[in-house]
DNA sequence: AAGCGAAACGTTAGTGACTAACATTCAAGT
DNA sequence: ACTTGAATGTTAGTCACTAACGTTTCGCTT
């Protein structure tokens, strides 16, 4: 772990737990800088904005790639859903309660929240992409690809105020399998 | 209209137009103001943010009764999209090309997607309310508003980006019509 | 018509996120 | 030690937004 990276880490561990003290808005990036040992620049050069220090940019081109890739005899609402469940199992085993913190945090700020949501528009994007490749019209993949995300993001959320141990993995699959029977139509 | 009402009108009328001339970013309040010949304290007190101008707070708790009152026996999803098709059909008749107008600047300017995502939000918020009246779990009740919030804004979206003279309470029924068969299983 | 009060509006000064330009320090490798 | 590039600092600025307080406008009473 180099310097910029050991900075990087330091400034995000602060970041969060100020925010869990005191709320994302009452805290100053000047203040989790200070805190840091560094000046706010340097917190800008490791992090786009505020927000991007709880929640980065994944956009995740293989999502795309899983649900071009399902046969396209199944409906267009079980061939997302597939992709999503696929993409789901090859995600590192990550730290479950590291992202609760955070999206813990989501619930309490419409920042944090818009941030989660414009991700999830970029997403959606690729989702589109994917699904109109085998014939999809546009405003199926449209659909299709709101209602997914929209369930996902949900029930993310509803997680995160949960108490329990549920994996998180887990409680997706079972959030998207709630949706069965969806576009039987197609 | 009173003195008040007019400086309102003027006010978003100016800024949708600058809006779509250069772009959301590239216009700031204080030339909003100046154009309409107010201070941008003035601009401030109609609306509470410079996203607001374009979009503001529906907030309807009708959809939350329209839900509420359907029959327990349907599924939770059918009981949600009935509720908001009957929503829909309750609407003034709007003046479409008006609101693709706003849509379609949402579909340049991230800050504006937020302001849409963060209405669903509370939308959301009453729609699993009102699922849970009836009986409905939380993870179900998130995940189904999530998912229909989900299709109709993208449906939304994708109706904005169209030339077409599409009607847009039909377009979004039709949306959710490609829906139909979810949430089977309960 | 004069004056009164409240609503609408203006001025000023400030905070905080974020950026650009430029200067400085640090951490290797030579 | 010396050089160089990466990491960081300083400074100054823009813009959204707010608070406090002063001013104008307008209908209404007298």
């Amino acid at each position: 772990m180099d310097r910029s990276e050991k900075t990087r880490v330091r400034l995000q561990a602060i970041a969060i737990e100020l925010f869990e003290e005191r709320g994302f808005d009452e805290v100053t990036v000047e203040e989790i800088a200070r805190q840091a040992g560094v000046s706010h620049m340097t917190f800008y050069r490791h992090f786009s904005t505020k927000e991007s220090v709880v929640f980065d940019d994944p956009f995740d081109p293989m999502i795309g790639e899983l649900i071009a890739g399902q046969d396209e005899n199944i409906p267009a609402f079980e061939r997302v859903r597939r992709g999503i469940v696929q993409a789901l199992s090859l995600l590192e085993e990550n730290d479950d309660s590291e992202m609760r913190r955070r999206i813990r945090l989501a619930k309490e700020s419409p920042a944090l929240r818009a941030r989660i949501l414009e991700n999830n528009y970029r997403t959606e994007g690729v989702i589109v992409a994917a699904l109109q490749l085998n014939g999809t019209s546009p405003l199926e993949a449209r659909v299709v690809a709101g209602a997914i995300l929209g369930a996902m993001t949900s029930a993310l959320i509803e997680w995160a105020g949960r108490d329990g141990p549920e994996n998180l993995r887990g409680y997706l699959a079972e959030a998207l399998g709630l949706l069965d029977g969806v576009g039987a139509s197609s």
